[in-house]
DNA sequence: AAGCATCGTCGATGCGTATCGACGGACACT
DNA sequence: AGTGTCCGTCGATACGCATCGACGATGCTT
């Protein structure tokens, strides 16, 4: 592994270095002779660019910037399927990940922009009100955010369509004849936090609650070993009615519902539950319930479209400003059906 | 940001170029004054070095590659808290950690190391016959694993000591005077890609075992919704006898213990339990389980410490070629106590 | 007081690649 | 045959920083 050079390459294909250049970036026409042996020599030294001085003389890194923030209080269904998807689109181009972490707030932005260690970014955890925003929005580099804050500042936003996922849960459970809503919310350090969808959220929730005139409490949520509390306070609620229960927070859904069993009520029956998560995990839950779909995978390989498209505008169609993936709910056996009448 | 360049701080600072480099390395003595007009220019102007600029002059990227792997069967405790920590590692040495996924195989070392994207690689998740390891060894650059390969090729591993994890559980079961020891084993993915810690622990275990003259079984994992059939599997083996459980798979433990619970067969009771977890996990459960401890943390702290040990030899003491955290077993609620007699 | 080491700074050079202008040759057309 | 056009290749240069050798200015020695 003697790291060899475009200039190595030149020599045993007896062309100029210009000309491997050439065959690399495929900006000037080669003949295809010429190619075969710039690329046979490429193959028989092993040879890789050297990437320092490709960003240096190109101006172009080939390296996203993917900042994450890890602490608790986090995501509704795990950083690993986002940080997988992103890495793995990244590769598809021929990119690289570098991995920034959010507590070092806005100060890693502007290294990555300013020691030009990536050519885009893309910021996840994005609270309703968060500081990174603005200075994102005025770097040199493109950045991508998942999810929406209240200010966007131009930037463009992807995220699973939390509004819709809110509306879509109420009008389920209003339209099977439920009398009384309860959201089960999402962890504390979240609430605080302002991360943005919570908010998102729990408004739009209230909003098509009201416009359907269905009482809509939010509980607090369901921490680890805290399921017979979160269980006893959901119930304590059921006056007799029909009582829907909505857990936008993955982590919760599995915990409320052993409570639940424990407790011999049986959702579908005594109660309605409605989950946020992804589909694989309502599937193989015991009892399998009706979730609204939450795919990060989804949300992450669109985001890296946008971010792809960003550095190329050619390519491809325009992207939205602010996209939000459609999510969609699938009816399983933990909403009671609408009573005949 | 309009990307300044030393040469702009130095003009503002009244000196050369290179005297703005030898204050940023400082590879040589600079004056008081000097230095704190230059250091002055480079706040006023916000100066951030090309890091492509300087990988190819300086021959060091200041950047860590990551080498993990997402797909499941993976890790006991957990991807999350190594990353996290080996980022902030990175971060305390002004480096940054580039992520590549360990389905390139091979390749994405190759490339890490040809492109010259890092000084140093960690990598994760390594079997017992890895076919990265040789390439590994091969490199130009340093590379530290975490976990232990059967043949370790001149690299530096660090990792939790499973081996003696395994001959702590079977003492303590043996000492407290139980006849019979069953392991619930890893998930079938991380068996058959043979991780090289489900070998080092199961081998020990069943060594020490014979050592003490008791009868070793080892069954399936419990995988998600499986808890059941394997409380099932588990108590058919109680012949009457002392029953201690060892629970390697950290994810395991809780699902067992709910499966338990509802079995109405308690631990500490009826039948003991040692997992194998963060002391965390392991306290805040219900009951609180006796466990033999396993903090990412501090392995990935250590793996980083000798990261940076073989890219400065000079700084610090040497480091072990096999650097094992010690494993601690804490006694709670769910191992018998010995008879009396 | 002259010689000598040390300190602090500068100018010049090289790292490996991308890109620009130039140029010789093949070809098509008057 | 002469002129113009592409095509394919080359040489030279710039990118921003680290580093080396050099050199004037000190301070110290004898």
């Amino acid at each position: 592994m003697a790291a060899f050079t475009s200039k190595d390459v030149a020599r045993i294909a007896g062309v100029s270095q210009s000309t491997v250049s050439y065959v690399m970036t495929g900006k000037r026409p080669i003949s295809e002779r010429t190619r075969q042996r710039v690329l046979d020599a490429m193959a028989q030294l092993t040879y890789e660019p050297h990437s320092g001085a490709r960003a240096l003389a190109g101006r172009r890194t080939r390296v996203v910037g993917l900042v994450v923030r890890f602490g608790a209080g986090g995501d509704a269904f795990g950083l690993l399927p986002f940080i997988e998807t992103i890495a793995s689109s990244a590769r598809a181009h021929d990119h690289e990940v570098l991995l920034v972490t959010a507590d070092e707030g806005s100060a890693g932005l502007r290294r990555l922009a300013g020691r030009a260690l990536c050519d885009a970014i893309i910021m996840m955890d994005i609270e309703e009100q968060d500081e990174r925003v603005p200075v994102a929005a005025a770097l040199s580099v493109p950045v991508v955010l998942i999810g929406v804050p209240a200010d966007q500042a131009g930037l463009h936003c992807v995220d699973l369509d939390f509004e819709a996922a809110a509306r879509m849960a109420v009008e389920e459970l209003a339209g099977t004849g439920h009398d009384e809503i309860v959201i089960v919310g999402y962890p504390a350090a979240a609430m605080e936090r302002g991360l943005n969808y919570v908010g998102r959220f729990l408004r739009s929730a209230r909003r098509q609650a009201q416009v359907r005139g269905l009482p809509l409490t939010v509980i607090e949520p369901v921490d680890h070993g805290q399921e017979a509390a979160a269980a006893d306070q959901l119930l304590a609620r059921r006056t007799g009615g029909r009582l829907g229960v909505v857990v936008p927070h993955s982590d919760a859904i599995m915990p409320l519902l052993s409570a639940l069993r424990k407790k011999d009520v049986v959702p579908g029956c005594d109660i309605s539950l409605i989950g946020l998560s992804s589909d694989s995990w309502a599937e193989q839950s015991d009892p399998p319930y009706t979730n609204i779909s939450v795919e990060p995978r989804d949300v992450s390989r669109r985001a890296m479209e946008t971010l792809f498209w960003l550095l190329d505008p050619g390519s491809g169609v325009e992207r939205p400003a602010i996209d939000l993936v459609a999510p969609r709910l699938t009816r399983r056996t933990t909403v009671m059906p609408a009573p005949a009448n």
